[in-house]
DNA sequence: TTGAAAGCGCTAACAA
DNA sequence: TTGTTAGCGCTTTCAA
C-alpha cells in the first residue's frame, strides 16, 4: 500500500525522481540515495523497500545531477581529426573497449580538419565537464597541441602526431613493423629485396625503410638505393614501380611494399608480366587491411599496426590519468606480422598485439 | 578594482562559476545569466563589466547545471550496431554535420551487435537524459526496435532495417539504384545485359535487381533467369561468375554489378580473359567506394548511395522531433550515378543528392 | 538506523 | 534595471 503512494498525483511523463522513490518507499531522499549507492547502515527491509520501489517506478538516477556534485562525470572526449578515417576507425574501437569497461561515455567529435570546428568542439566538451580527451588523427605531419585553454583536463594523443615534447603520444612502432617484415623475407630466404613505399617525406615511410634496412643489416645485407622507390600510397603506385623495377633490370626475389594498396598493385603487376608470386618474387604488405589483403592473388602477407590494440591502450592510459596517476609516456606499439600466402612458407606465429 | 573581487581568494584549479563572475563583476547570478542568455533589460555597462569580468575568469557555463533546470539537454545517442562498418561511417559523418550545426552533442555507441551491451549503452544514455537516439548499422536484415524501456524518447534509424512498422526509418532507395545504372547502360547502348550480384536472400540485392529489371523492361527488354547471378560480396564471387558466363556461353554487352567489390573481380577476370572493358563489354558497379572503384582498371562507372547525405536527412528528422514536431516519415533516399570509365561514353550529370 | 538540510552551478519567476 | 530566491535531481555531512 504505502508503496503506492504518490504514484497517482505524478504528471505522466515527467521522469521518475529519487523524490518519488523516497516517497513510494516511505523514507527520505537521502536513505534511496544511500541504498542505490551502497553506502551507509541501513536495515535490510529498508533496502528491499527502496529497491522495490525503485523497480516499480523504473527509477533511473539522473546522470547529470550526479555529475554536478560529484567530482567525475564518467565522460569524456574523442576528438578525431580526419573525416573518419581508414585508420581512426579501429583506433576509436580499442578505445571504446576500454572506456565501456569503465562505464564512461564519449563524445564523438570530428573536426574534419577544419581548426575552427576543433574550437567548438572542445569549447562543447569543457563546458560538458569531461574528465578527458582523446584525440585521434593523421599523423603524416605532427598537429599543434590541442588548444584546452589552460584547462587541466588529461588529454592524449592516439596515432595522431603532436609537435609537443611533453603530450603523451600514442604510435605504431612502424620500424618494429619494417624489421618484422624484413626479417620474415630473410627467413624465407630472400636476399635480393626491394622495398615500395610511398611519399618520401612522411615519417612513416622513413621508419617502415629504417626497419627493412636494420633487419637486413643485421645479416650483413644492403639494401642499394635503387631498390628502393618512393611514390604515392596507390595501387597504380605498385604498377609503376614494378615497371620501373622491371625497366632498371633489377635481378630481386622479394618486394616489401609500404602499404597493402601498393602490395596490390604490385602483385597484380607481377602476374600481368608473368612473374610468379612468391615462388619467384615474394611480396610482403603493410596494414593487413583486410579487404585488400585477402583479395589479392596471392593473398597477402602483411604487418598489422594492431590499431585497436593501440586505441585500447589509450583508452587505459587516459583512464589513469583522470584516476590521478601520473600523465603516461609517449610510447610505440608493436606491429605484428600476419602470413597469408604472398611469401611463401608456412605460416607462423600470428601475435595479435592485444 | 571591483572586478577583482574574489579573485584572490579561490582556490586555484576549482573551475569557475556564475558566482565568481558575479562576483567580480559586483553583481548577481541573476544578472550575470541574463547577460549571459540575452535576457531581461541590463543596462549597457552592466552588460559591458559582466562580459569583461566573464572574459577575465574565462568563465564556461556549466552544461550539465543548465540541463538541470532547462528542459534539453542538447545530447543526442548514436547507436551502431556493426563494429563502425564500411557503410556506418559515412552515415555517421552525414549525421554529425546536422548536429553540429544545431550544437548538439552525440555520445557514440557501438553494440558490436551484442544485445547485452546494446541494453547497456541505452541505460546510460537514458540516464544521461539525453534529446533523441539515432540508431544505425548493417540492414541486411531486420533488427528489432531499439529498446528504450518504455520512455519516450525520440528515435530514428538510419541505414538500418527494422522490424516495426512505425519505426521512422530512412534506407537508400536501392531500386532506383538499380534502375539509374539499367537507364545508363541502356543508354550506351547496350541491350543484353547481365547481373551478378550478392546472396540471394538481402534485400539490397532483391531492390537493385528489380530496379535494373524495371529499367530493361521499360524499353521492353527482357532480363533472362541465366543472365543473373547471385552469390557473395566478394571480388573473388566476380571472377568465378565471369567464369560461369563464359561456360554458359553467354553473349553479353554489359555486366550491372550488386557491388563495387564484384565489379572490380569482374573487370579483372574480363581483362585476363581479353575481354576488353568497355568496348566489349561495359561494367557499372554499386557503392561508389572509392579506393575499390578508382583503382580499378578501368575506373568504375558505379552508384553511390549518397550515405552522407542520408545520415545528414536522419539527423535533421531527429532534430525535428526534438522540436516537438510529427514523427517523420520513412522513406528511402535517392542513389546517384558515379560516370567513370567502365561503361564508355562521357560523363554526364553526377547529382550528389546532398 | 534514518532524516534533515546544505550544497553542486545554473535558470527563471518574482520583488524591489 | 537589478537582486533574491526557489527550484532542477542528487550526494553528503551532520543530527537525531
Amino acid at each position: 500500500m504505502s508503496i503506492e503512494r504518490g504514484l497517482t498525483s505524478r504528471a505522466l511523463t515527467r521522469p521518475t525522481t529519487i523524490r518519488d522513490v523516497a516517497d513510494a518507499a516511505g523514507v527520505s531522499v537521502g536513505t534511496v540515495s544511500k541504498v542505490l549507492n551502497g553506502g551507509g547502515q541501513l536495515r535490510d527491509e529498508t533496502r528491499a523497500a527502496v529497491q522495490r520501489a525503485a523497480q516499480a517506478l523504473r527509477f533511473r538516477p539522473n546522470e547529470m545531477a550526479r555529475s554536478l556534485s560529484g567530482q567525475r562525470r564518467f565522460t569524456v572526449g574523442l576528438v578525431s581529426t580526419d573525416r573518419h578515417g581508414r585508420f581512426s576507425i579501429p583506433v576509436l574501437e580499442g578505445i571504446e573497449d576500454a572506456l565501456d569497461a569503465a562505464r564512461i561515455s564519449a563524445f564523438l567529435c570530428n573536426t574534419a580538419g577544419d581548426p575552427a570546428r576543433e574550437r567548438e568542439h572542445v569549447r562543447s566538451l569543457l563546458a560538458r565537464r569531461v574528465d578527458g580527451i582523446i584525440v585521434t588523427g593523421q599523423r603524416s605531419h605532427p598537429r599543434p597541441p590541442l588548444d584546452v585553454d589552460g584547462e587541466p583536463v588529461p588529454l592524449i594523443y592516439a596515432f595522431s602526431r603532436v609537435d609537443s615534447a611533453d603530450a603523451p603520444c600514442l604510435l605504431p612502432d612502424d620500424e618494429g613493423g619494417g624489421r618484422l617484415a624484413g626479417e620474415h623475407l630473410l627467413r624465407s630466404g630472400r636476399v635480393r629485396i626491394a622495398h615500395v613505399t610511398g611519399p618520401e617525406r612522411t615519417e612513416a615511410v622513413r621508419h617502415r625503410f629504417a626497419g627493412l634496412r636494420a633487419a637486413l643489416a643485421s645479416q650483413g645485407l644492403d639494401l642499394p638505393p635503387s631498390r628502393v622507390l618512393t611514390g604515392s600510397w596507390s595501387e597504380a603506385w605498385g604498377h609503376e614501380a614494378v615497371a620501373r623495377l622491371a625497366a632498371t633490370h633489377q635481378s630481386i626475389d622479394a618486394i616489401f611494399c609500404g602499404s597493402d594498396q601498393i602490395a596490390r598493385g604490385v602483385v597484380d603487376a607481377l602476374r600481368e608480366r608473368g612473374v610468379r608470386v612468391p615462388d619467384e618474387i615474394a611480396v610482403v604488405g603493410f596494414d593487413n587491411w583486410e579487404i585488400i589483403a585477402t583479395a589479392t592473388r596471392p593473398p597477402l602477407t602483411t604487418i598489422d599496426m594492431n590499431l585497436p590494440a593501440l586505441g585500447k591502450q589509450a583508452g587505459l592510459d587516459l583512464l589513469a590519468m583522470i584516476e590521478g596517476g601520473p600523465s603516461p609516456v609517449s610510447r610505440r606499439l608493436p606491429c605484428s606480422l600476419i602470413v597469408r600466402a604472398s611469401c611463401g612458407g608456412h605460416a607462423e606465429g600470428q601475435p595479435d598485439g592485444s
